[in-house]
DNA sequence: GAATGTGAAGGTTTTCACAGCA
DNA sequence: TGCTGTGAAAACCTTCACATTC
C-alpha cells in the first residue's frame, strides 16, 4: 500500500479517512445506484446532497479525499464515480463471508439479499447446535462449529458475521482470530476484544432505539438524521 | 421542558448533547448491568472506559453534561448509576413498538430479546401480505397494513420499526407519519423524507460490511472500533 | 454560467491536566 | 492518596468561499 502505483485516484498512504467519509461513500454509492437506474449520465454534488440529506461541500470535500472525479461546469459522470467509490470501498468484488450462529437475526441475514447486492456472499454457516449442524439454510450445509478454524481456512473465508448469544461471542472470536480471520462484524450485545490488527464492527441495534427513546424523552432537537 | 425541575440530575435545557455521547450512555448501561451482576458496588471511569474501550476522561465528561454522579476517590456507584443512564435515556419504563414488514429480518427481530429486554415491547405487527395478515408470531396476531393509520393510535403505539422493502418505505412511513408516530427506526436501505420534527435512525447493515472491506482494501488504522 | 476542488475558517468532540473533595 | 468534575487545549470534522475549469 506504501508504494501504491496511482493511476487515477489518489493514494490513501498516510492519509487518514475519518469513518463517516467512509460511511457516506456507502450512501453516496446507494444513490449513484438509483440515479443511474433512473438514467442520469450525470450528477451535481448539490444534487447528490440533497438524495442523502448532505450538504454539497460535504459530498465535494469526501470525494476530493479520493480523486477528482467531476468536471468544473458539469458535475460527476454517474456511472464513473459508482465504479470508483465501488473500487474505493473495495465492493468491486466478491466477499466470502462465514455467517456463526443460526439464531434469529443469523438467519435473517442469510436471506439478507442487500449483502449479496453489494458482494457480500455468505458461503459458510457454523451453529453449535446439533439439530442445526447439517441442515440446508438457503442452499448451505450448516457446519459444526468445532470445525471453526480449518472450515475457515479451506474455504477462503474473509470476513465473519458473527450472530452467537453475547455470552460466548468472546470465546468464538477467539477462534475466528486463530483462524486468520481478519474482519469481523459482530452483533452480539458486548464488548469484544480483538487484536489490534482485525476490524471489529459492531451492530447493536438496541442502542438505536436508545437513542429514539432518549430523543423522545429529552425532546431532543436533532441537528441531523444517523447515518 | 423547559422549566424542569432540577432534582439531581442537570436540565437538559439548551444543552445539545452529542450524538456520540447518547450512544456511549447505552454502552456505560450496558457494562453496568453487567458490574452490577458480577457484584461491583463502585466502579472507576478508568475500570468503566476499560470495558468498553473508552477514555476514563471520556465517560466523565459524559456523565457530567447529566449530572455529578461519582464521589472523587472513590468512583461511581454501580446501581445507581445504572438507573440513572435509564432515567436519561428513557429506558426506564415500556415503550410500546409497532413492526412494519414480517420478512426476513422483521420475524427475526420479533424474536430478538435485546429488544425487549431494554424495554422496547413490541406489540403490533403489520404486513401487506394476505397470507401473513391474521397469523400469529410470539403471541401477536398480524395485522392488515391497510388498517396502519387507525390501529397504531388505537394501540398507543410510539415508536415504529421499518423492516419493509426499500421500493415501499417512503409510502409507509408517510402514513406512520400521518398516524402521529414521532420515532422510526428504519431498516430499508434508503433515504427516507419525514418532517423536522419527526426522530428517525437508519440501520444499514451493508454500510458496515462496506466499512469492513474498506479497511481490508485500504489497509486503513482504525483508531477505534465503532460504537 | 455552472459546478468542482480546496485552503482557510468555523464548529464540534475529545483529551489534557489539575483543582477539589472523600 | 485516589478519583471526580471541568475549564482549556488539542484534535478532528464540517462548512465557507473562491479560484479554477469546462
Amino acid at each position: 500500500m506504501s508504494t501504491d502505483i496511482d493511476t487515477s485516484s489518489k493514494s490513501l498512504s498516510g492519509k487518514r479517512i475519518s469513518e463517516s467519509t467512509i460511511n457516506r461513500l456507502s450512501l453516496y454509492y446507494r444513490a449513484l445506484s438509483l440515479l443511474e437506474k433512473e438514467g442520469y449520465e450525470t450528477v451535481s454534488s448539490k444534487v447528490l446532497a440533497r438524495r442523502e440529506k448532505l450538504t454539497p461541500a460535504q459530498v465535494r470535500k469526501d470525494l476530493s479525499f479520493f480523486g477528482s472525479f467531476g468536471t468544473r461546469g458539469l458535475g460527476y459522470p454517474v456511472a464513473d464515480l459508482k465504479k470508483e467509490i465501488a473500487v474505493i470501498l473495495g465492493i468491486d468484488r466478491v466477499w466470502r463471508v462465514a455467517l456463526v450462529g443460526i439464531g434469529n437475526i443469523g438467519s435473517a441475514l442469510v436471506s439478507y439479499k442487500e449483502f449479496a447486492r453489494q458482494g457480500f456472499q455468505i458461503v459458510k454457516l457454523f451453529d453449535n447446535d446439533q439439530r442445526k449442524i447439517g441442515s440446508n439454510h438457503k442452499g448451505i450445509i450448516v457446519s459444526d462449529i468445532n470445525n471453526l478454524a480449518t472450515e475457515l481456512a479451506e474455504d477462503n473465508i474473509e470476513m465473519v458475521v458473527l450472530t452467537v448469544p453475547a455470552t460466548v461471542a468472546q470465546y468464538i472470536v477467539d477462534e475466528i482470530v486463530k483462524a486468520g480471520i481478519k474482519a469481523i462484524l459482530n452483533f452480539a450485545p458486548v464488548n469484544l476484544k480483538v487484536p489490534d490488527d482485525i476490524y471489529l464492527r459492531n451492530e447493536n441495534m438496541s442502542m438505536e432505539l436508545e437513542y429514539l427513546s432518549f430523543a423522545i424523552v429529552n425532546n431532543h432537537t436533532q441537528k441531523k438524521v444517523k447515518l
